[in-house]
DNA sequence: GATCACATACCGACTGGTTAGTCTGCCGGG
DNA sequence: CCCGGCAGACTAACCAGTCGGTATGTGATC
């Protein structure tokens, strides 16, 4: 048999991942039985203890994947060549795409992340803080060039735009009038307008 | 005996919703018993089922209770007597503060509004829909008049701040370095200053 | 190229513990 | 004497994690 696949094409690590995220948005972590993940996923629980040590394990895994795939998008616009301007707009349009992509991701992300035991949770926040600081030194950089307005303290700035990110799961649905690209925008533009000098 | 009270002085409906509260707000509603709001209430499930019919219906409660506080002050500087300028600057500085004020009961309201069932669930939005859109109209009042952009819809601005009111549980704390007020102020400047012409 | 040893991948019945809600009954004041 | 206000034992259901077992693959040895 191939290796840890299936009937289906997908390795069955891969498969429970999905069920749970999925399983986890719609009901939350403590409401979806570990029985559901594995029914989900067309596995039983002695697949999913044989990959995974234990439910909150699969919690983890889903912070740890978005935190990553953030992090590097984020690198990626704030190291860019660019004026401080268009490289902070980028980096807060591309955080509200990716969010709105996997809203799944974010609606746990922010509902569960008190569901994870004291060191897991220290570790997602530990990942989370460099995720902001990096934020926060693109605002700060525009601050000292002048282009933005020292008036907010850089630290609530980036409260403020995330939290309209983190927002985003209680109220953006795909059916709406605006497309991902336009609330992106629109949610990026509020951001340099209130930092204009 | 005196009527629902016991020892203490305030009257045991009272005294589970509060005990409920702080306990929901610390633990999640899922991983708080029924058995740990009693206890901390003082007093038994005989008690607690006396007065609540499930204990969904405390954190409904919870709501109630947060959703009528907050709708009031939003009426109130929405329809004093300001400039339209003011008056947004005013509630929203105020909704910060009031949520400050109530920490626990907005954690509990954005991590646990999907623990209610579908019915309770209609209730709220409906509640919290009202809200928003007297917020909402208050700055298309200042769109119309001129002294707003109109560069965003107004459903949109109005998500924008809430989401960093909705954010203030997580990274909000009296012994950080600003004071309630300080933040609401910058917050509701954020929000003015992102919707100048 | 047949056999043996061992590992990986998974199955599914079982266990120990927890929980929301019920129900019977006591107790004291009006 | 009756009823609101509450106590606390009880129940029925559920659930994370365990464990012994099976099947298939892989590499070494003769």
């Amino acid at each position: 048999m191939a290796k840890a696949t299936d009937g289906n094409g997908t390795p069955v690590p891969q498969r429970l991942l999905a069920a749970a995220t999925r399983l986890f948005a719609e009901h939350g972590y403590d409401r979806t039985s570990v029985q559901e993940i594995v029914e989900a996923a067309g596995v039983t629980k002695g697949a999913l203890y044989h990959y995974f040590g234990s439910k909150e394990d699969l919690l983890q895994e889903v912070y740890a994947r978005v935190l990553r795939l953030q992090q590097e998008r984020l690198d990626a616009y704030a190291n860019a060549e660019a004026p401080i301007e268009q490289r902070l707009r980028d980096a807060a349009a591309d955080v509200v795409v990716t969010t709105i992509e996997n809203l799944d991701d974010a609606s746990i992300f922010f509902r569960s992340m008190h569901h994870l035991s004291p060191e897991k949770n220290k570790q997602v926040r530990i990942e989370r803080r460099r995720y902001h600081e990096r934020f926060r030194a693109l605002i700060e950089e525009g601050q000292r060039a002048g282009v933005f307005s020292e008036a907010t303290p850089a630290d609530l700035v980036v409260d403020y735009h995330f939290g309209s990110v983190h927002h985003l799961s209680t109220w953006y649905s795909p059916d709406g009038p605006l497309s991902q690209q336009e609330v992106a925008d629109h949610l990026a533009d509020l951001l340099l307008r209130a930092l204009r000098p």
